[in-house]
DNA sequence: GCTTTTCATGTCACATCTGACATACGCTGG
DNA sequence: CCAGCGTATGTCAGATGTGACATGAAAAGC
């Protein structure tokens, strides 16, 4: 919920007219576009996690944050920032091909 | 420049013992990986907003955002966010996939 | 069952990012 | 020359993200 008032304030300033508060179920294109990427991300932070089998709270202490952040990772919670999530898998061993995956698929690989 | 100190912390709070400022050449695998993809998504800006050929300006208006702030992220500025290039690389009408393929590529594809 | 461990969710002070502005630089056409 | 356009770079007030803490609710282990 934390970035509602700048997207309308986008939308708007760039011509788009949104209507109410929603366009036809809640989210514009773009943004159903950048909430997916996002949950790809937060499974892969969550499948990285568990293969190294770290409670969230080692990981929060890897990542040089805490426990509730990684929650909050893991829940795709909007105020986490891509960022976030890609230094922390990159903290985790991952590679830039591997991000691109993950940002790539709509839900990770179900590989061991 | 930004994150320096909150990189050293991390880093220590970790229990990785950071030598001076500098690993062996000034970034560490880390972050070399996340320069790579920050340099990745602006050279993806910059293409994506000369082959509609537009000014940064007009781009900038498109986004609600700036000129300048254009500038800095074609120019991979540390003061930009993945998520304001990968935004406006959305906003553009690239899909997710397009976004991944562009983190994943060193060089952006010179496909026209 | 209940204790312990792990995860989820809310809150907040403080760090970082962002849009806007100012200003400078290079280039092109006149 | 120099005026105009596009781009680059610095700065800053205000918006957003972050780590840390508190607390609650599931699971796990006993």
């Amino acid at each position: 919920m934390t970035m509602d008032k700048r997207k309308k304030r986008r939308l708007e300033s760039a011509g788009w007219k949104v209507g109410g508060t929603s366009e036809f179920l809640g989210l514009t294109e773009e943004e159903e576009a950048i909430v997916e990427l996002k949950v790809g991300l937060a499974n892969a932070v969550r499948d990285q996690r568990s293969r190294r089998s770290m409670t969230q709270e080692q990981l929060g202490r890897l990542l040089g944050s805490s426990q509730s952040r990684v929650a909050k990772m893991e829940a795709a919670d909007p105020s986490v920032s891509i960022d976030l999530m890609v230094r922390s898998l990159l903290r985790m061993g991952a590679s830039r091909k591997d991000v691109a995956s993950y940002i790539a698929a709509p839900r990770s690989k179900r590989a061991a």
